[in-house]
DNA sequence: GATAAATCCGACATACATGTCCGATTTAGA
DNA sequence: TCTAAATCGGACATGTATGTCGGATTTATC
């Protein structure tokens, strides 16, 4: 699963890849357009582009952009700042197993945890955008994505 | 991925699991067996038992005994007190797509999520346990399960 | 009947993720 | 040069999972 930054991170970064054209977004804009508590999304942000993921511009009309073309990035790349993406090298019991000889619960659980592992390793952004809002200028129908309520 | 209070209750159960024929196993005992703290360990005993997992024995030489054999219990049941199970209708993007037009994340959420639901529900305790510890008396062999320090 | 072993129950403590707030700094534009 | 828009950074609040503690109750054994 990816926790609530994790969700964030993703909804921004696919909201910036369809105004990868126009001028940097500022987080209190897409907090807005994503209907998310703006404070939080504003500090997700930062930490995005700490993690080289999202360029930042200050000042008047600054804001954010992708640090690279949509069909660049992956799911993982965009989360991996606040969710682990790397298969945990635990079995379902939560101790670490050693892989020379793996219990039934490993191997299970290796089982699903590459399935995680391996969709967010390969899907691209833009695998998730809607149509073809690929990378066009002036595009603007955001993906109608979450249900937070507006505070 | 599990909770903690899951992993710990599926120690127990394997634990359990183990000593089938015995007199039940108290809290303080299986706590000392598995190296988990041992009164968070008897809450999470205590809810499998409200839950139906279990069957507590109070007083002097009680404890706790599953409710049914290991090959009757799979991984979902012992879990489904702390960690849902059911596979959640969100997409990636945290929202609730409708399932009729399905957006790509959801798609691909819903297949690492079917590979955990399938293998939560499909693993049987008897599946988890080494060697041949079903259900004979006696055996005493706890297998080495956790990393947790002793506090 | 007294004692000790055990479940039960709730109150409290701690850790971490989430969310809010405010002040400092940068910068485009009037 | 002033103002407003924006990032930046840290402090604080809240919620939930985890962990700890103390007492009440049940019950086998002496």
């Amino acid at each position: 699963m990816l926790s609530r930054s994790g969700i964030y991170a993703l909804q921004a970064a696919l909201h910036l890849a369809q105004h990868a054209g126009d001028r940097p977004v500022s987080a209190a804009r897409m907090a807005e357009a994503l209907e998310v508590p703006r404070d939080y999304l504003a500090k997700v942000l930062r930490r995005l582009s700490k993690d080289g993921l999202l360029d930042s511009t200050r000042g008047v009309r600054g804001g954010y952009r992708l640090s690279a073309s949509p069909g660049e990035l992956t799911v993982d790349r965009v989360v991996r700042a606040f969710d682990d993406v790397q298969t945990p090298r635990q079995c379902l019991l939560g101790g670490p197993c050693h892989s020379d000889r793996p219990c039934p619960a490993h191997l299970r659980r290796l089982e699903w945890n590459e399935a995680r592992s391996r969709i967010l390793a390969e899907t691209k952004l833009t695998d998730l955008l809607p149509d073809g809002t690929g990378d066009r200028d002036g595009v603007d129908s955001p993906i109608q994505l979450s249900t937070n309520k507006r505070k």
